[in-house]
DNA sequence: AATGGTATACGAAATTATTCGTATATAAAG
DNA sequence: CTTTATATACGAATAATTTCGTATACCATT
């Protein structure tokens, strides 16, 4: 069980890991085409980066033939949860009420969304109040 | 009024910044002793980091006495709300459901804190109800 | 005035992240 | 077979961040 220390993407990282969660498998050239929909960037400087993200782990590549596919090697909500844990204790003190605040605050959310952040937190209710009453406290 | 590009603080000068939020005006020596707690800082690191954020306009500075008196010249709210921009951009594409989510899905929240944004929930609703009825609809 | 403790200023090394040029290989089209 | 388009490899420049050494000033105590 080698629990890899689950390196940290840079934010350069981010973006592609980005595109490769939406698109799935997929090559350089159209990692390239994707960030350059946003800002200006050359197709080395993507295709190294891809390369220096497979020494790290963050992607794997197929490359039987010539055209290689790279894809992540890291799970979205996996990441996502990782950026939350670093971003909770670096600038909200660890206080995951705070951060929501802000994010529900300073955002202008969808009612639809609140609706189902609502469930949400009714969901971990249940499951809180299930798991008293049912004993078998193993946690989810 | 100058409104200024407000600068994004890097991880370091997070740190700072927190304990400045939670000290209020305080000098190098104490701002270095607080970091010491955590990891391996030497003073001058500290200073000198301290004085390139005063050259950013992320802290100002009393030198009245020979001890300087440094504090945080950006808001924490402010600060929070950036930062949580640029995550919300740079991981989840956008979307404050999906950061939310994660945040009280993946770290254990109170109860208490629970509760907490219920409240803020009904607040929000309240407020949409409430601009409704006053019938100014400019936006959703 | 000399000593010891503590302060700031500042240059610059060390580290990390980002970007791209150039060499070279391969495949397809003419 | 030659040309053209497109691919990877890789060295290395650039930029951004972090760290610290050293010079120097100030203040108190002796």
């Amino acid at each position: 069980m080698s629990k890899l220390p689950l390196p940290k993407p840079t934010e350069s990282e981010l973006e592609i890991l980005q595109v490769l969660w939406q698109h799935g498998p997929t090559t350089v050239r159209l990692v390239n085409d994707e960030l350059s929909r946003k800002r200006d960037v050359g197709y080395t400087t993507t295709l190294k980066l891809l390369q220096l993200m497979l020494d790290k782990g963050l992607v794997l590549r197929d490359d039987e033939s010539r055209t290689h596919v790279y894809r992540a090697a890291v799970r979205e909500e996996e990441t996502q949860g990782l950026l939350i844990d670093r971003l909770l204790d670096a600038a909200f003190g660890g206080s995951a009420l705070k951060l929501v605040v802000q994010a529900l605050g300073h955002q202008r959310t969808s009612p639809a969304e609140l609706d189902q952040i609502r469930n949400l937190l009714n969901d971990m209710e249940q499951q809180k109040n299930a798991a008293e009453k049912g004993g078998t406290d193993e946690l989810a």
